[in-house]
DNA sequence: CTACAATAAATGTATATACATTAATTGAAA
DNA sequence: TTTCAATTAATGTATATACATTTATTGTAG
């Protein structure tokens, strides 16, 4: 497929900022509807992928919601109900914190720790199957999106 | 902000695959959030705006709905429904193609024309504030992500 | 202690999105 | 010409998301 011009059939940019933002939300579409792809089978969105790795992540220790909705990607969406449905399909528990009943516990279950076990390998071939890029350039990828963020 | 470790407090990454995605995603959502908070005072979504942009990029022919879905940077979203809301603004209009009536075209109208150029400066402004790379930078990310996909 | 502010999560609500299905029109084969 | 497949857009529907509001609990000032 190639260049970005190609890619959405247009010809020029009014500059190098507007063409990166437009080059970023078009891979992001692009990386995001294989994931789904690769995800679905299982019913999971990938937010909820992303919160159960999230949750095991914490090697046994239970997040709060708030926690939780911090590490994600998404800063905007909301966790607790990603959590319900999660919970929905018995992939996480959620305890009331003993010492300060606002908060809950949220816990990664076995179910959702297999679950995550036999999807990992299906990713990290999907990842290399459809990033096109040697161990370098992905280094120099992180490091370039590192610094536009500042 | 700086690394992605720090942004999402995650200490390692299965491999750079892995990391490239989350990153993407992550960066997706900073640049995504900054964006909507312009656009909303105009009651416009980012999708919304790149219809819109996808329209001027006519010069005034005009384009299906066909046409549109193929440009847009979420392939998976729906221009009939997106139309339809940039029509309750005014923002374009939909007429009968008169040699195929199962098509559409669809124009943007003076008064779309106009909120661009009302935006584009502000966006511009946006885009140098938040994205912290250099000229080179820019044109080096765009070439990885046009290569990412091959 | 009481009242009130601050915190944490859940819920309400409108909109957006993904994906399947339907409806209308066209083109082409029998 | 009739029938049927292909094309194009619109619609149905379930879920996801953004953001505001509500509820419950805790901490603190008076």
């Amino acid at each position: 497929m190639g260049k970005i011009e190609e890619a959405i059939k247009q010809s020029e940019f009014k500059d190098s900022y507007n063409k990166v933002v437009v080059n970023l939300l078009y891979t992001h579409s692009y990386l995001v509807s294989f994931q789904t792809a690769v995800l679905k089978p299982m019913d999971l969105s990938p937010e909820q992928y992303n919160v159960l790795r999230i949750l095991r992540g914490q090697q046994g220790k239970p997040a709060t919601i708030a926690a939780i909705q911090d590490r994600m990607l998404n800063t905007m969406s909301n966790a607790s109900r990603l959590v319900d449905k999660l919970q929905a399909k018995e992939l996480v528990k959620r305890d009331e914190c003993p010492e300060n009943r606002r908060k809950v516990d949220v816990l990664i279950t076995e179910k959702g720790l297999h679950l995550l076990e036999f999807l990992e390998p299906q990713i990290a071939t999907l990842n290399k199957n459809v990033i096109h890029l040697d161990e370098a350039e992905l280094i120099q990828l992180n490091g370039l999106l590192d610094k536009l963020r500042g």
